[in-house]
DNA sequence: CAAGCAGTTCAATAAAACTTGAACAATCTG
DNA sequence: CAGATTGTTCAAGTTTTATTGAACTGCTTG
């Protein structure tokens, strides 16, 4: 039933579970991950990865983590999505392994890509449905007050909307720069 | 009972109900906050002090929004120390009153302070506590490949501490270029 | 094509976050 | 000082969000 001689996941044992520094930055990117509002399943799953230099499979990753088949599968779809993770076949073997993705840069612009922007397009939405109501508004001064609001609104919208792409170039920068990565 | 004549609160009326496009405006707030990872109810209490120009005080905050005493004080002491509202005191009148702080430089930098540099603190000392697990780490790959890691996040910290200040600063710029605010 | 494996989906459950309201403290007022 | 007014606190309740695991799809293989 249980093959081991058969089975070419010969890889090192300590593979198998987790050092003490190990744990403690897991715990750093679950918390890391809640504070900019990602699920902790996700925080982990990538710690996991961001520790390790070889590639995981799903099933090493639930059984390390103690997490169900669920969460890992969703975990790294989300962790797909953002570009956190890069993706390894091996030939005659099915499954999937995953590596973390540590440039700054990718990180950074792929939350930006999956969070960010979707906000930004929402609240352009949510203006512009603004100005309808306004256009209907039959109190004049309440109509006047809610187009000075809208043209507040408006600004920041465009000041938001310009200050993703400055930061993303901004980490872009000093991830080439400090010390020669490879890349 | 009920003070109608010695009441001097005879605000205009529609001051005591909100109308079509304040309801959109404080909707977009409540979904702003919660996309910045805020409470929903100091987004709407947010949202309705912005449509407003006169000052508002808990009492008439709790009655415009449908919300507990409890949820608009704690919104109300979360706002005022992001720096989001300002308070007004008015001459015989023992309620503090509240009006929406606009400038958003003010706004951004109250967020960065509460909610960036507490992570980015907090960050730090997990940081630490993770070099001293190293240093008594007994296998000396192990050890080897978590002191990498360990400098690749040291380097990610310190890019992000630098980051906030000049996020500030970009916003504080625009704040006052495009069209001279006062201030 | 039956059986095994890799991975996804989603309804049910568990956990976390938010809101409420009653009890409380502090201040004014007659 | 009794009573009214303003605001705070926090345990309990509600809502939202994340996690689990069993059922399912699709592949591969003997």
């Amino acid at each position: 039933m249980v093959s081991i001689s058969k089975n070419s996941n010969n890889r090192k044992l300590s593979n198998l579970s987790l050092v003490e520094w190990e744990v403690a930055v897991i715990d750093l990117f679950l918390n890391a991950a809640q504070s900019v509002g990602l699920p902790k399943s996700l925080g982990q799953i990538y710690g996991l990865l961001f520790c390790r230099d070889e590639s995981l499979s799903m099933g090493e990753i639930m059984e390390l983590l103690q997490i169900s088949k669920g969460s890992a599968s969703q975990g790294l779809r989300a962790l797909k999505q953002l570009g956190a993770v890069n993706l390894v076949f091996e030939r005659n073997d099915r499954k999937e392994r995953f590596l973390a993705e540590i440039r700054l840069r990718k990180l950074v612009s792929g939350f930006i890509r999956e969070q960010g922007e979707p906000h930004l397009d929402k609240g352009l939405a949510r203006l512009k449905n603004l100005g309808n109501l306004l256009s209907s508004e039959e109190d004049l001064d309440s109509a006047h007050r809610g187009k000075c609001k809208e043209k507040i609104l408006v600004g920041w919208h465009r000041q938001m909307s310009r200050l993703l792409p400055l930061v993303k170039m901004i980490v872009g920068m000093s991830d080439r720069l400090p010390a020669k990565n490879k890349d």
